[in-house]
DNA sequence: CGCCTTTGACCCGCGC
DNA sequence: GCGCGGGTCAAAGGCG
């Protein structure tokens, strides 16, 4: 809605006949008469009583929203709140905060209630019994506005009760989750610890606390987590891609490799480890590919990277720089960072692997996000690449950008790309459709299940937002980058409410948040809805699997290195347009876009 | 001095 | 078996 649809200049008719206060009506463009510049307040005949129809026996409080931040602020409130028409507000200060745009209605009809809207100038006593004619139902309708907004702050109470209520029982049945996973685990370990073991199971150290460590393992993003592990002798497979630096890393698995068909039983444990190594090659290569429109040479992640190697892809004149997260040794997450060949301004950066160490807020966000992504795309590559699923995946990914979502999850090395580089039809200013990461959260231990949703779906809102693309990654952070600046105040919001200690009301953070842009609450539904319903996907995704998410995947960078061919494109309107493509090889998903 | 990037070489998987 | 392309290693050099 913008201004056309609220009248010429922007001029709210408001409907000032009896009915509750907060529900101020838009009179169509046509009933509306002459606009002024000036918020003026016209009375036309008597007060009917009822919603009288538009052009006689009408009340009206005409208000002109003549500044852009006032239509702005307007027509957001107006789509996004039906029973709120309006927050029109006399005072260009900013939206009230905390209750909500309820609240804000409520408000804003007192001071429009102080407007005299007695007709006439009443010089004569006729003129005054008329007056009080009017007055008193007047008196009687400012009473049941009363009653009114204190029922609805009641309302609004109980709502908060209700909500602190939900967030602990999401507590609970997180940590029971957790439990019953590693209950299962250690089942699984207990019998037999043969072919019915996943194999990240297998690769796992086996007497080490397989309570502690399992969880985060079994829901780790594949292969990087039993990479994880596989600085012990253990490793089982993933020969290539051991995170060891020790230069002999290579040769040992290559002689281990040789080495397969083990002597002491043969037949069983080779076919266990072809089995395993079947299983977690169709899973080790899943990454998360993220586009992003940048002109810094790679994203900032939260996490530190180390460069070690760098090539030209086939097809692409813009080399592909690898690193390596070195936030903590042995960390085997990794990524890929390459230019768009087709359109050099993207940068498609892909993460593999899982962190093995704690991240920070910062990383945490798109850690989150991205194996969230990853593992929604592994459970539904299983069953074989089938569209429908595929389709539906991409659609959990990114509902609001269904359109350019598609999923093609066939082996050997599906990857989901995130594209944010699909900017809304106005350009980088008109947030059309947000992000809505729809991620299920790799359940982290504790309840910060919500708060990595709340970072995700603020991180990917605010990359759109700002012009710097993935700057909003950081702002979770205390430290505030440079382009901090670009982020928008609903992505501060949500940062501010997805930071927000577990005691503090959501509800008043996601009000404000939602006050300072309604766009926000596409993407705060999001991450709620996946908060709520996305606990029960990774049982389905580790038992078949072996592995799910675990926890993020690592992405991110604080990285200065060059990147490869960095291109100055100062157009950074990020978007969210999830294309979760299968793809045996990255340089598919730089040409996602056209599909 | 330590960390990082650069870069050529090497290894591996895959297709022909 | 060979060639190609992707991915990784590690020596060399740069930088703070």
């Amino acid at each position: 809605m913008d201004k056309a649809h609220l009248g010429v200049g922007g001029l709210l008719a408001l409907d000032a006949s009896p009915r509750p206060l907060g529900f101020l009506n838009l009179l169509p463009p046509t009933t509306s008469p002459p606009f002024h510049r000036t918020r003026t307040t016209t009375m036309e005949a008597a007060d009917d009583g009822n919603g009288t129809p538009p052009g006689r026996g009408r009340r009206s409080i005409e208000v002109d929203f003549f500044s852009d931040d006032k239509d702005k602020k307007t027509a957001a409130a107006a789509a996004n709140n039906k029973t709120c028409r309006t927050t029109v507000s006399p005072d260009p200060g900013p939206p009230a905060a905390g209750s909500g745009s309820a609240a804000s209605c409520l408000a804003i009809k007192k001071e429009d209630l102080t407007i005299n809207l007695l007709p006439g100038t009443g010089s004569n006593a006729n003129d005054e019994e008329a007056a009080t004619r009017l007055r008193l139902p007047y008196q009687d309708k400012q009473s049941r506005n009363t009653n009114e907004l204190s029922a609805m702050q009641a309302e609004l109470a109980r709502m908060n009760d209700e909500n602190q209520r939900l967030r602990g029982m999401l507590t609970q049945v997180t940590s029971s989750y957790q439990a019953l996973q590693m209950h299962l685990v250690a089942l699984m370990q207990a019998r037999a610890g043969g072919p019915m073991l996943p194999p990240v199971a297998q690769a796992l150290p086996p007497a080490t606390d397989g309570a502690a460590v399992m969880p985060r393992q079994f829901l780790g993003l594949g292969p990087a987590a039993a990479e994880e592990t596989s600085n012990s002798s253990t490793e089982v497979g993933s020969p290539r891609r051991s995170s060891s630096t020790g230069g002999n890393r290579r040769q040992e698995l290559q002689a281990e490799r040789r080495d397969s068909p083990d002597p002491a039983d043969p037949s069983t444990t080779a076919r266990q480890q072809q089995l395993a190594q079947q299983q977690e090659a169709s899973m080790r290569k899943a990454r998360v590919s993220v586009r992003a429109r940048s002109e810094a040479p790679i994203i900032a992640d939260g996490c530190q990277w180390r460069k070690y190697g760098q090539k030209m892809a086939k097809g692409n004149p813009c080399p592909r720089a690898y690193y390596r997260c070195t936030m903590a040794n042995g960390c085997p997450v990794r990524k890929q960072v390459q230019r768009c060949a087709d359109d050099r301004s993207i940068l498609i950066t892909t993460y593999e692997g899982t962190h093995n160490h704690p991240l920070p807020p910062a990383a945490m966000a798109m850690a989150s996000t991205t194996s969230a992504a990853a593992s929604m795309l592994l459970s539904g590559s299983m069953p074989s690449g089938d569209m429908m699923t595929s389709n539906f995946l991409a659609r959990a990914v990114l509902p609001c950008s269904s359109s350019m979502a598609t999923i093609s999850a066939s082996a050997p090395f599906p990857t989901v790309t995130l594209d944010l580089t699909h900017g809304p039809p106005g350009g980088a200013g008109a947030p059309a459709a947000r992000p809505q990461p729809h991620f299920q959260v790799p359940q982290p231990p504790h309840q910060q299940v919500q708060h990595h949703h709340l970072q995700a779906a603020a991180a990917l809102y605010s990359s759109h937002q700002s012009s710097s693309k993935f700057s909003g990654l950081h702002m979770s952070s205390s430290s505030t980058s440079d382009n901090n600046n670009n982020v928008g105040t609903a992505s501060r919001a949500a940062v501010a409410a997805a930071d927000a200690p577990p005691h503090m009301d959501t509800v008043t953070a996601a009000a404000a948040a939602i006050t300072a842009d309604p766009n926000f609450t596409v993407a705060l539904a999001a991450a709620i809805t996946s908060i709520i319903g996305g606990g029960g996907h990774p049982i389905p995704i580790a038992m078949h699997q072996g592995q799910g998410q675990g926890q993020g995947q690592g992405q991110g960078q604080q990285q200065q290195g060059p990147t490869p061919t960095p291109t100055s494109n100062s157009n950074a309107n990020n978007n969210n347009n999830a294309v979760v493509t299968s793809s045996s090889n990255n340089t598919a998903t730089s040409n996602s876009e056209t599909q």
